[in-house]
DNA sequence: AACTCATTCAACCGCTACAAT
DNA sequence: GATTGTAGCGGTTGAATGAGT
């Protein structure tokens, strides 16, 4: 039979857009709100396949989507969520408003994969490595997790895969193992670090027992404490033990957030999760080629730096000492821990010129200063509760930070 | 400076689901 | 029920970039 190809790819540019293709692809979605993607090319002066188009809006151009490095909470989510659905992207992203599949899967793909298997946790079962279950239990296993999900053709989907690739590791393990590598994982399985040693070798759930369960279902795992030289090493402790559907450290549930649908009689339409900002133009009743579309003036990238950076990725910078011991202790979670002292300064200097955080809020102040290896941005507040949350700043004394010492010299004598 | 190798991530491709005809 | 069209999903690719030598 074989279908029609979305587009005949004649002449279409294939490949990173440009800046004007951006311009112009946003400029029709946003004024073209019924449109079928297939068209919008067309009528966009766009010389890209329809799906192309949709790609790059979904992933890259819609206007809801938070920019930058995932953060540690965000992180957590997605094992915890990948943990109930499998590589099930799409519906990750759901429960992450602003990040997108593609984003998760990067992400899940070039970074998170490897934690967890550096920290000997398996990515793909989230049990720790080499403690795969006997077939029998492995089968069982998956079965009850099955009960409790709603969506049985979709797990049992993913438990496939799972077992697919769990066999062919144990596969390649048994047909790879030299006599050296064999000594190398008994030297882990010597160390204190990692999972291995505490694996207890006999798997087996007491049947005749009530009280006795099974390592895969209850792991006993020995946390080992974060590597403090090692930037992608963290804890078991910081992994996934969230309750996804609970009140999350953000202060909402994931089933709070709620995005407008979008209209299931329509098919054509863009859904409101795709086009979340816009004031409609009540005269566009379909989709129309039009020479009046309002030029909208999106935020140019500095091509010249490749440094549109956001605050997410100074989270990854090693906390340096402590300015003052009452701002760090006011500090609650691991976020702050990772807010490096220039940053600090920087807040402490913007809220020394204040009398109040309301003055801060809700003056001509709502941009903060970020200084970073010598590059200094500035950011729009609204975004960053996150940071006013760890520092507590409801709590600061504005008397006390006026009496501070200048913040070049603080930061001088922090070397 | 030049080269190689590793990593990242935007974009592509092929497929499925589903609705319309 | 068969066919077609579209949206969306997930795996993969490859250009750009960074790190190491």
């Amino acid at each position: 039979m074989g279908r029609r190809p979305c587009c005949d790819n004649i002449g279409l540019n294939k490949g990173a857009w440009t800046a004007e293709e951006d311009k112009k692809l946003v400029n029709f979605v946003l004024t073209n709100y019924k449109c079928s993607w297939r068209d919008v090319p067309k009528h966009a002066g766009l010389l890209r396949c329809g799906k192309s188009c949709r790609l790059r809006w979904v992933n890259y151009l819609r206007p809801d989507l938070k920019r930058g490095l995932l953060t540690q909470h965000e992180e957590k989510l997605v094992i915890d969520l990948h943990s109930q659905f499998g590589n099930k992207w799409s519906k990750i992203a759901s429960h992450m408003p602003g990040r997108t599949d593609n984003e998760i899967k990067n992400l899940w793909n070039t970074h998170i994969k490897k934690k967890l298997s550096k920290m000997g946790i398996d990515p793909l079962t989230h049990k720790p490595l080499n403690a795969y279950p006997p077939p029998d239990n492995h089968h069982k296993h998956y079965q009850s997790q099955e009960a409790e999900l709603p969506n049985g053709e979709e797990t049992q989907e993913h438990h496939k895969d799972q077992e697919d690739e769990i066999s062919l590791n144990l596969e390649e393990s048994t047909i790879t193992h030299t006599d050296d590598q064999l000594a190398k994982e008994q030297e882990l399985m010597d160390t204190n670090n990692g999972f291995l040693q505490q694996v207890p070798m006999n798997n087996e759930p007491d049947e005749n027992n009530d009280n006795a369960f099974s390592i895969y279902e209850v792991p006993i795992i020995e946390p080992y404490e974060p590597d403090e030289n090692n930037d992608n090493a963290f804890s078991i402790y910081e992994i996934p033990i969230i309750e996804p559907y609970k009140n999350t450290e953000d202060g909402f549930s994931t089933h709070e957030v709620m995005l407008s649908e979008s209209n299931e009689n329509t098919n054509n339409d863009f859904s409101t999760h795709e086009v979340p900002l816009i004031k409609s133009n009540d005269n566009i009743d379909e989709c129309f080629f039009s020479d009046a579309v309002p030029s909208i003036e999106l935020e140019e990238p500095d091509e010249n730096t490749n440094n549109n950076f956001f605050i997410h990725e100074f989270q990854s910078i090693e906390p340096e000492e402590t300015l003052r011991p009452d701002l760090s202790s006011s500090c609650s979670s691991t976020t702050c821990s990772n807010t490096n002292a220039s940053t600090t300064i920087s807040i402490l200097e913007d809220l020394k010129s204040l009398q109040s955080f309301e003055d801060w809020q809700s003056g001509g102040h709502k941009k903060l200063y970020i200084e970073n290896s010598g590059v200094t941005c500035e950011d729009d507040f609204s975004d960053w509760n996150w940071l006013i949350n760890d520092f507590d700043i409801d709590t600061i004394d504005f008397e006390l930070i006026r009496s501070l010492p200048d913040p070049v010299s603080l930061k001088n004598s922090l070397g």
